[in-house]
DNA sequence: CCATTGTTTGAATTTCGACTCAAAGAATTG
DNA sequence: CAATTCTTTGAGTCGAAATTCAAACAATGG
């Protein structure tokens, strides 16, 4: 028995080319998007890519799953990076959530991800389960206001936190699609007074 | 001279490309978009649709020019039929805002388009325009609101203008894209507790 | 150091859809 | 109706990218 072979190390493989996946996304759109381009990013052959992705949708779910994984680690440590003062945590992660430019690489592939969605089961679970996550940092964030008496809700902290995700996430489209007439930073103040209606909280 | 030969209707054969196209994409995406499919919803042969449209993005293009057309046209209309209380016509274009389910075609089709809005300068300027009209439809229809004291503006008419347009396309995009935490009637009621907010008006 | 199994390669093949084009069809003018 | 030009067709060509595959190349166990 025990013909272990060569079990080498598959994840790390993996983990390659998924990063190489996301990098061809970015460059050249889902749309453009080719094995060569995959492999060439990742330095292998292209058999090597179908070698441990036969389906290349899989290997597109993983890119999303990580983007996404990514995303919200980055929020998650914005926040608790930040002063325990719940107005500049809710801040912290209003400016984590907004794509700083255009160009803005981590944005603009989970746009593009978010939009297999309405076709592909697997990416509608990533980007509700990226929702549900967000609006959970936010609702967080604005009950412990709340509690302190920083905040004064104007509904629950749950809608406002829909609310706030939604409204970001409508700001952000604009900016990774290049709508001159919505520039970061009056995204950045506009959802800012958002949430200053909302909490009562002057100091955001 | 004047040899006219046969000045055909080709306005009416390319508005019909123009309507098939959109229906192809529907179907299968941008990504997915073949000849074939738009010449069979079209009912036409493949060298037909070659012959009005050589270079396949302007057809694209014009697809999307008419959704926008198409858009803000109806949520004219719906202004415009509205009774001629303010609130009664703010609540007119919030319902007419957002997609009434994930199927909803027009919307669906929007989105689909917009993503090309990155990388096409012509799509980002279709994008940039569609935005300004519907924050110029909010615009009118808050000044109007806070001209006859039936509103109380929290900011000025523009900024809230962009906020609603914003709101309705972060839900949008969710809606479309299969979240099944953003529900359309949630979604709408969401949105018009935010308009009441902003406008200080109960009976919105 | 040989047997076994895991990994990698790249050239050959297949697939699919865009694009070409010559010929046929239709409207208009005179 | 003859001449002219616009329109339509679809079979054939072309090219790009996915997919296959047999052979070469490790690593590990014994």
């Amino acid at each position: 028995m025990s013909k272990v072979g060569r079990p080498r190390n598959q994840t790390a493989r993996r983990q390659a080319l998924v990063s190489a996946a996301g990098q061809a996304i970015t460059e050249r759109g889902l749309e453009g998007l080719r094995i060569k381009d995959i492999a060439d990013a990742a330095g292998v052959s292209q058999g090597s890519v179908l070698y441990y992705y036969p389906e290349l949708d899989d290997l597109v779910l993983e890119v999303h799953r990580g983007a996404v994984e990514g995303f919200v680690e980055s929020r998650q440590r914005a926040y608790d990076e930040a002063a325990a003062d719940p107005a500049v945590r809710l801040r912290a992660l209003v400016d984590s959530g907004l794509p700083a430019s255009p160009e803005d690489s981590l944005h603009g592939l989970l746009y593009q991800l978010h939009r297999r969605a309405g076709r592909s089961p697997g990416h509608a679970e990533l980007m509700t389960s990226l929702f549900a996550r967000e609006v959970g940092l936010y609702s967080t964030a604005l009950e412990v206001g709340a509690a302190t008496g920083v905040f004064t809700l104007a509904a629950s902290a749950q809608d406002l936190a829909h609310g706030l995700v939604a409204l970001e996430d409508g700001y952000g489209l604009h900016i990774v699609s290049r709508n001159a007439a919505v520039r970061p930073e009056r995204a950045r103040e506009l959802v800012l007074a958002h949430a200053r209606a909302v909490t009562g909280c002057a100091s955001l």
